[in-house]
DNA sequence: TTGTGGATGTTGACGTTGTCAACTCTGGGC
DNA sequence: GCCCAGAGTTGACAACGTCAACATCCACAA
């Protein structure tokens, strides 16, 4: 009975942080047995509670995974921006660490990644879960428009070399990641191909 | 009785042609009601045979859509056949073409592109589904070769810039058919930046 | 201190699914 | 004309997503 005002004790009904331990414990079967076993009685099973707990914190399965994939977007983002922040000025260095945490991201992550791309679900293009998707894009976009102001870019619009560039990050890390690129481009070498990238801000 | 050498006819009991049937109505079964709606049990109610018919075809659910991915990739790498057979030599427009023969298969048949590319089960990345895929890319290395030879490519592996372009054309075709692309970019724009795949020829 | 209500978790059930075993039908070759 | 292997059916089972009804717990007001 010390401890209780912020951090709570986990007893043998109410379980403390089910909301998301169950995000962490589908990421785990994904992990483990391939998306094909995540199952909410597989999820609730692994937590020890009842196979209708999760709808306590989720309408369905579908609304779990859209809070794995709204767990990665905002990670995606806050690595992001935490990766920019770090650094100087130098903007065409920012565009390509930009891409380059997003490669590092799917690599890293691979099983958020694969549940933010892989069938998504309608739900997925609306509300908090794209939030953090679009700021990410939006923030790739900043560095763009940074390019062009120091004259290392050419002018046009800036979302649409944005496109371009993601949709090389994002194919070669999806390709990547369901091991179609030639067996020989470890995580390393693609991760270096990410730096290609530069080749779109100028004709 | 007067036809029956080739043409098999359809009785009450044996259905005649269910094999391929079942591939077909497994994409209508997509198109129409989204890939959740994709069960063994709907496809063999659409074509009126009994639940278990399915299974003198396919050992399993994953094999038929192995067999629609294969389906997709046949059609992939005949398409890709045939738009090079109709070209003349310049080999930078031939390797241009493969890679819109891609994004236009994409497009064209965003159900099968996301049964080959989504979610895929191991099975596919082995036997007769995974053999079109491999000839498809091998095809657009022999362009990039081309290319090289003709003076237009800069040297060095051309497997390496065969997995660049496809990344890019990938990405397109896979976030456009997510709709994650600006909006205003349609089927006609996504094409076109296909056509700046020749930017990976070249340091 | 008590007790009460809303949040959290459980029990039991229903319809649907993938798949298996055992059965039946059918047409081409002896 | 028979017969057998391929093609399709029937009935069943366990697992799944989800619902309705019930149980438990904690925070807060009286």
């Amino acid at each position: 009975m010390a401890t209780r005002r912020r951090i709570k004790v986990k007893t043998a009904y109410h379980h403390g942080n089910l909301r998301q331990d169950l995000v962490t414990a589908a990421l785990a079967i994904i992990n483990k047995d391939g998306p094909a076993a995540l199952t909410l009685r597989a999820v609730a099973r692994r937590l020890g509670v009842s196979q209708t707990a999760p709808y306590r914190h989720f309408v369905s399965k579908e609304s779990l995974l859209a809070a794995v994939a709204a767990e990665g977007f905002a990670t995606l983002l806050g690595e992001t921006e935490a990766t920019l922040a770090a650094m100087d000025g130098d903007p065409v260095a920012r565009y390509v660490a930009a891409a380059h945490s997003y490669v590092r991201f799917a690599l890293a992550c691979p099983d958020h990644f694969r549940v933010m791309y892989n069938e998504r679900p309608p739900e997925f293009s609306v509300g908090p879960v794209a939030e953090s998707g679009r700021k990410a894009f939006q923030l790739f976009v900043a560095t763009i428009v940074d390019c062009q102001k120091a004259g290392l870019a050419a002018a046009g619009d800036p979302s649409l070399v944005a496109a371009k560039a993601w949709a090389y990050a994002h194919g070669l890390a999806a390709l990547h990641l369901q091991r179609l690129l030639p067996r020989r481009l470890d995580d390393e070498a693609v991760r270096a191909l990410t730096r290609e990238i530069v080749r779109f801000l100028n004709p």
